[in-house]
DNA sequence: AACGTTGACAACCGCAGAATT
DNA sequence: CAATTCTGCGGTTGTCAACGT
């Protein structure tokens, strides 16, 4: 049977052998690969030069880390995927020795569940109605997995610092305005400071017709100059609590007051709909406060251990999401944000 | 013991964009 | 500049082992 990415007749499929490891190890680490397609044929593989590509890639790779995902692994994979989506190659860049298609397996095989199972959309992180996770069900496995303890979902702003800066990065490098949606009209145009503690939710999954537990965050602490960023924009700013993006402290959940659905954060520029002089100046201050952002987020990178996880940036959000020409009526919400981009 | 179910992992497929011819 | 080839990515499927009935 050929083989539609190269037309090779003789192609072997399925499972690779030791003694096929072993010749395609031997290959690349004395030649290298060069081009994939010739690999098979100098490394005496009936295999395509694709196969051999995934193979190395996932599997043999001297610096690939194998073995389980640690709690620190599975909370970044959860950040960024909230940021980017299903954008497994870039998630995994965070995650030095994992693969594309490690992150991928591992979220379809257990966080997805995890994150259904406490009520939250995998898709968008939001919680979702109990009509929908109703509907939404999965049984609970048989077998114990070393992830499926049930421990709340957070967010930790050092990695998505870090993703936000690859936005700006792609964003600033695309020739063709982004796509961002950043306002919803069916939502109040301003998101309000939040008065009272935020609490963290939970669901007795023992008891499928308890409502959801609302515990209020021991780590919280009154909206300060740490926890409250305002937004600078033109000759106005708006305020956003951190607490919009389930963000408080070094212990960091996802939370919604009381038992409505958890809305996705939104982000609301104001004094935008009029762009006069002084405004363009107000632009040029914001780009090169960018430039110090994104190199001040490098340096953050440098040691990321260091970071406050309160530290999220917002100004340097809103330069990006500016100085790419987003108006605030195009603005839904971080989420939208994320996967529109 | 046999069978079905589930989860984890590996591999394949098709597509899109980049690179090359 | 078009055609072709290569590479990378995300979605999907296949395989295997563990577990429950």
């Amino acid at each position: 049977m050929g083989h539609r990415c190269c037309g090779k007749q003789k192609v072997k499929r399925g499972l690779w052998s030791p003694e096929e490891d072993e010749k395609l190890i031997k290959h690349i680490t004395t030649r290298g690969h060069g081009s994939w397609s010739s690999v098979p044929k100098h490394a005496g593989l009936q295999r395509c030069g694709k196969s051999c590509r995934l193979r190395w890639i996932n599997y043999l790779r001297p610096e690939l880390k194998r073995g389980s995902f640690t709690p620190e692994e599975e909370q970044i994979i959860i950040d960024v995927h909230r940021i980017l989506g299903n954008r497994w190659a870039q998630i995994a860049k965070h995650l030095p020795g994992r693969t594309d298609n490690e992150v991928k397996n591992f979220w379809n095989s257990c966080i997805k569940k995890k994150l259904i199972s406490q009520g939250l959309d995998p898709k968008t992180h939001n919680l979702i109605s109990s009509h929908q996770r109703a509907s939404n069900k999965i049984g609970g496995s048989s077998r114990s997995q070393p992830h499926d303890q049930q421990k709340p979902i957070s967010v930790n702003f050092t990695t998505v610092n870090s993703q936000m800066k690859n936005c700006s990065a792609e964003l600033n490098s695309s020739s063709s305005s982004p796509i961002v949606t950043l306002y919803n009209a069916q939502q109040p145009p301003m998101v309000e400071t939040m008065a009272t503690p935020p609490t963290h939710q939970y669901h007795d999954d023992q008891n499928p017709n308890a409502a959801w537990t609302s515990v209020k965050d021991p780590t919280f602490h009154e909206p300060s100059t740490e926890s409250t960023v305002n937004i600078s924009s033109s000759s106005s700013s708006s305020s956003m609590n951190l607490s919009v993006f389930g963000l408080l402290g070094n212990s960091t959940c996802l939370y919604a007051a009381g038992a409505q659905p958890f809305e996705a954060p939104r982000i609301i520029l104001e004094g935008e709909q009029s762009k006069g002089s002084e405004e363009v100046l107000q632009q040029e201050k914001e780009k090169l406060l960018e430039m110090e952002m994104i190199k001040a987020i490098d340096d953050q990178d440098m040691d990321a251990s260091l970071m406050e996880s309160s530290s999220f940036d917002f100004s340097f959000l809103e330069s990006t999401l500016m100085s790419t020409g987003v108006t605030s009526h195009d603005l839904n919400s971080m989420a939208d944000f994320a996967w529109n981009y």
